[in-house]
RNA sequence: GGCCCGUUGGUCAAUCGGUUAAGACGCCUCCCUUUCACGGAGGAAUGAGGGGUUCGAUUCCCCUACGGGCUACCA
């Protein structure tokens, strides 16, 4: 029992702390000159408890002892009791702390195997010691401290400020803080895959040794082992995430890709048709490194764009270039079907009647099709968009450039 | 400060005493491509420093340096 109050804690703190010991920790010898059951008498303990006196239960650390404790990732780590404190157990308030909460938790759930980040690994002996004095050691699982995923930039840990911070997600999924009402990005709705998330984190301190990267949760299952977890901590490299995203796409199906494309387009206000959408996806998809980036890569096949980059094309253009247009306009509207060959043919056509190169005049037509210099070959996009979308957004842009 | 854990290219990393020290991301060059990607072929770039042990150390040991974690009635 310990009946100290936080004030009296804070005093002994300011009383020990010097400039070698920064952090003044509640041991041993500290606990000596503090009021608790081992420096009080039984009677006054028993007067306190008597009188609700607000107080907490503490370990009590032997005193000169040692805790070795067997680590499956780093082996036999050992611990001097003097260094560790009188850690509370349960608060003034009868809410045990994680330090007990855990052990009675783990023991009750029957855990087998602990893992947990390696910042717990200095806690370690209080919960090897709680396991001993609960009588429970014969049923102490086996301990793993992982290695922790560390900012890109070097000092420390990765938290979830960094998001914001380098612009990236940390959590898994969107996460508002109940309290602060503060968004923390998910990789979720940045547009991760969840193959990709997971197959991205199993990666990260851990690998098989074949050289391999790409494993779905299943094969990560497989071929899992223990001993192939690394040691120090990983800079976590948003790029390298991206690029596990980029994989999984490619390796995801047209009907796996589906639904997850809708949601994204949904959510930019694109109301994309169906038939058209399964076109698309395999079209597109090697174009995408994140779920969102189906936006702008298919948005333009369901809308025209609402800003294509004229600046783009406007300095090598000149009248020559919109008579060529106006021409091909003309001859689009005889067009029946729209065939990809067929309309590169006429196109090439006119151009070389025209006199100007077809590479001067594609990357201006793609440019009043999809807005900007990116997407699938032109002549196949006006195959899907339709001959009347071309003409119309042709005139527009032409409107645009005069 | 103390205690604990760690240290191979910018990043993730292979190597379990003898290798030209893999591979991936990123970067650069070229090819493919009248866009952007995909793909293909190349390239630059690594054993923190110092001592040992050994015929031989990236690999084993020690020291130093550096990095990380913990040091709350938070987890």
């Amino acid at each position: 029992y310990a009946f100290d109050t936080p004030e009296e804690l804070e005093a002994m703190r300011n009383r020990f702390r010097t400039e070698s010991n920064p952090s003044p920790q509640y041991d041993a010898r500290i606990r000596q000159e503090m009021k608790n059951s081992l420096t009080m008498t039984p009677d006054e303990v028993q007067a306190a408890l008597d009188n609700a006196l607000p107080h907490v239960i503490r370990i009590k650390m032997p005193a000169g002892g040692e805790v070795a404790l067997q680590d499956m990732i780093r082996g036999e780590v050992r611990f001097n009791t003097d260094q560790v404190d009188d850690k509370v157990l349960l608060k003034a308030d009868g809410m045990p702390t994680y330090h007990l909460a855990v052990v009675v938790d783990d023991h009750d759930m029957q855990i087998s195997h602990a893992f947990r980040g390696e910042e717990w690994l200095p806690s370690a002996p209080v919960h090897v010691l709680l396991w001993e004095y609960l009588g429970w050691q014969e049923r102490m699982p086996l301990w793993a401290h992982l290695p922790l995923i560390l900012k890109p930039d070097g000092q420390g840990k990765l938290s979830k400020r960094d998001g914001d911070r380098l612009g990236f997600p940390v959590f898994a999924m969107d996460w508002q803080d109940p309290k602060s009402s503060e968004l923390t990005k998910g990789f979720r709705e940045m547009g991760f895959l969840p193959e990709a998330f997971v197959n991205m984190l199993a990666l990260m301190g851990w690998n098989d040794g074949s050289g391999e990267e790409i494993f779905s949760l299943e094969e990560l299952a497989n071929r899992f082992t223990i001993d192939r977890i690394q040691k120090g901590g990983a800079k976590f490299d948003f790029e390298k995430a991206k690029w596990f995203n980029q994989e999984w796409i490619k390796k995801s199906s047209v009907e796996d890709l589906l639904p997850l494309v809708n949601a994204h387009l949904a959510q930019a206000g694109i109301i994309a048709t169906s038939p058209l959408l399964e076109t698309i996806i395999p079209l597109v998809k090697d174009r995408c490194q994140l779920l969102r980036d189906f936006v702008q890569q298919s948005a333009y096949f369901f809308q025209d764009p609402p800003n294509p980059e004229l600046d783009l094309i406007r300095a090598k253009w000149d009248v020559t270039k919109t008579a060529f247009f106006n021409t091909w306009l003309d001859h689009l509207s005889g067009a029946v079907e729209a065939d990809a060959a067929a309309l590169e043919t006429q196109f090439k056509e006119l151009a070389a009647a025209a006199q100007i190169k077809t590479g001067e005049l594609q990357l201006p037509l793609r440019v009043m099709l999809v807005g900007g210099k990116f997407g699938p070959p032109v002549f196949e996009i006006i195959t899907l968009i339709g001959i009347e979308a071309t003409q119309r957004r042709v005139k527009t842009a032409l409107k645009g450039l005069s």
